[in-house]
DNA sequence: CTGAAAGCGCTTACAG
DNA sequence: CTGAAAGCGCTTACAG
């Protein structure tokens, strides 16, 4: 492997020249600059991060924690950040803590803290004095998405307003009879985001004066699966059923028009489903949802992390950025909810 | 942020014993072992990868390269991956080639180029020749999982075999129309698994004398969304429609089963569908398939890399480890497939 | 604009 | 078992 002496030597510089001109730092005459990047291409050089980590204390990699990444939302703002990183020359370090707290802890403990990283975002993670102080004991710039950290830059939806918009809807159809179906931590996903979405939807229906059947607040774990089973049990009850449903992410949104079609039910005239998400199935299900956008929520993450880091351009970061950001949503409308059956 | 100095004067040894004690490597006495520790502890040290690295070589760091994260088989791919790799207290490190060429060749020619890792992991990714020049110039470790690239360390399904298998079921459940719906490169999954998957479709086909209706012969982007329509117009061909359909995966299987259900057919009386993937909706879709564990071949491509690096315990890694290696699959008999309707 | 030199924080022969 | 020292490959004041 060629290194910086070689590509000096060939350029007939100094390596101190060789540095700047190739980093872009500092003045380095036309004919300098040239020397040294003909000398690099036929010499196929590249830098080494660790030396110039080590160097310079900034690694050009972004660390992201996240509670698993094979689900829909978690998988999409990876897929956004991911891009969003290598597109800028940055490279991003990918912790999962899933699994057992042991995990975790090294995540925490270990991992994240061998000065490795520029920067980190965690995802929908609620962390522990302790691990927030680690965090910050580090010094690097946090963002959180998915949830509001104490002192921590965020990036998330408004879920209250997002349950308390989707019902409504609902309400707006003419629904009276309401059902939510929240979810369970399936996994360490800390935040009670199904709780602040609860209460968007129990605001809504006291708006209306509509009363709120606790026989209806159902929850399930966050799958298809999961919501389908409960949602059949839902409407299988011989003493009555709701005439519309709000779930908190679709794919537990499908599984309720999967189990109401089974039932028999036609939909939506028989029973309406609305979602929260904008998962790409919703489409085929003709599912009414309101997008969230995660990919675009990784991205935005990134620029939020640039931005700290004085890549973004901004004068004074720390006072001109805001400290908690709603994320737009997007109110989708399809074909699975509409006006009860008369009667 | 305190160093290997800090902890060394505090330990009251030399530095030189700190790295010896807290690495593992070489002698140290009990004694030493502790007030190292002790101090580390007190100073709440952790060592700077970027030192370490630059100075032993070795990073604690694999890459992994995949054209996309955000669908089912790389997120679970990912999710294998990144569990396993943290449980040994490695990074990993995360390439998305999606998006533009520009993009991949960042990737390859700098990202993956900066010494930063300690081996590489391809998923599905077919490698140019320069790509491949480039990767192997490195002299790092390589694997590639879900394709075969030449002379290197391979872990694929076979999926020739999965094809012929799963037809084989469809003709011994009595099924003489059968269709086959492949996948389309929707992105830049450069192996053509489709079709090995249609050869060994076409094998099975041909060993019980059934001829091949290259009018059943589709295939689709490999969403739900996409099959659904390909399904839907298939079946609605007046001329006649097959009574058996094998989906390349799961997901577009899916779509299958919608389009089917959509044109009021029941199944499997009507249509037998089969996928292969191991999606887990696919139970609630009560979906044949045969599973490929996604979620294992990426803990299996980071035991394979592990070994490569001497960390399995292996004596000669070269000379006794396989170079292509067909990862098990699993026929998840439910009930999408049955034999057809007599008549 | 340029170079010599110190320094980033470790690891690892080498000598004892 | 232990330490002094060289070296990993860069970056960056500092002086010119």
């Amino acid at each position: 492997m060629a290194s910086i002496k070689d590509v000096a030597l060939r350029a007939g510089v100094s390596v101190a020249t060789v540095s700047r001109a190739l980093s872009g730092n500092g003045k380095v005459s036309a004919a300098s600059r040239e020397a040294v990047a003909n000398a690099a291409k036929d010499l196929g050089y590249v830098l080494s991060y660790n030396a110039s980590s080590l160097a310079s204390g900034r690694s050009r990699n972004i660390g992201i924690v996240m509670p698993t990444v094979s689900r829909w939302y978690y998988a999409n703002v990876l897929q956004g950040a991911t891009q969003e990183l290598n597109e800028r020359g940055y490279d991003l370090t990918l912790y999962n803590t899933s699994g057992e707290q042991r995990h975790r802890d090294a995540v925490f403990q270990d991992l994240l803290m061998r000065q490795r990283l520029d920067a980190v975002i965690t995802v929908t993670l609620k962390l522990t004095d302790p691990e927030l102080h680690q965090l910050r004991s580090v010094g690097k710039p946090l963002v959180a998405l998915g949830g509001l950290l104490p002192e921590v830059q965020t990036i998330r939806v408004d879920d209250f307003n997002i349950a308390s918009l989707a019902t409504e809807h609902l309400v707006s159809l003419g629904h009276t009879d309401i059902a939510f179906l929240g979810g369970a931590d399936a996994f360490n996903v800390d935040f009670k985001l199904p709780g602040a979405r609860l209460d968007g939807f129990e605001y809504a229906l006291d708006q209306a004066d509509i009363a709120v059947n606790p026989q209806w607040l159902l929850d399930a774990d966050f799958t298809t699966a999961g919501a389908y089973q409960k949602v059949r049990s839902l409407l299988s009850n011989p003493r009555g059923r709701p005439t519309a449903l709000l779930c908190v992410s679709d794919e537990m949104a499908f599984g309720a028009i999967m189990a109401a079609r089974d039932l028999g039910l036609s939909l939506p005239g028989d029973f309406s489903v609305l979602g929260i998400d904008g998962h790409e199935l919703g489409e085929l299900f003709g599912l009414t949802t309101i997008a969230q956008h995660p990919a675009a929520q990784g991205e935005a993450a990134v620029a939020r992390i640039m931005e700290l880091l004085g890549e973004g351009g901004a004068e004074d970061p720390a006072q001109t950025l805001p400290v908690d950001e709603f994320f737009p949503t997007e109110f989708v409308l399809r074909t699975s909810t509409a006006p009860p059956a008369a009667g």
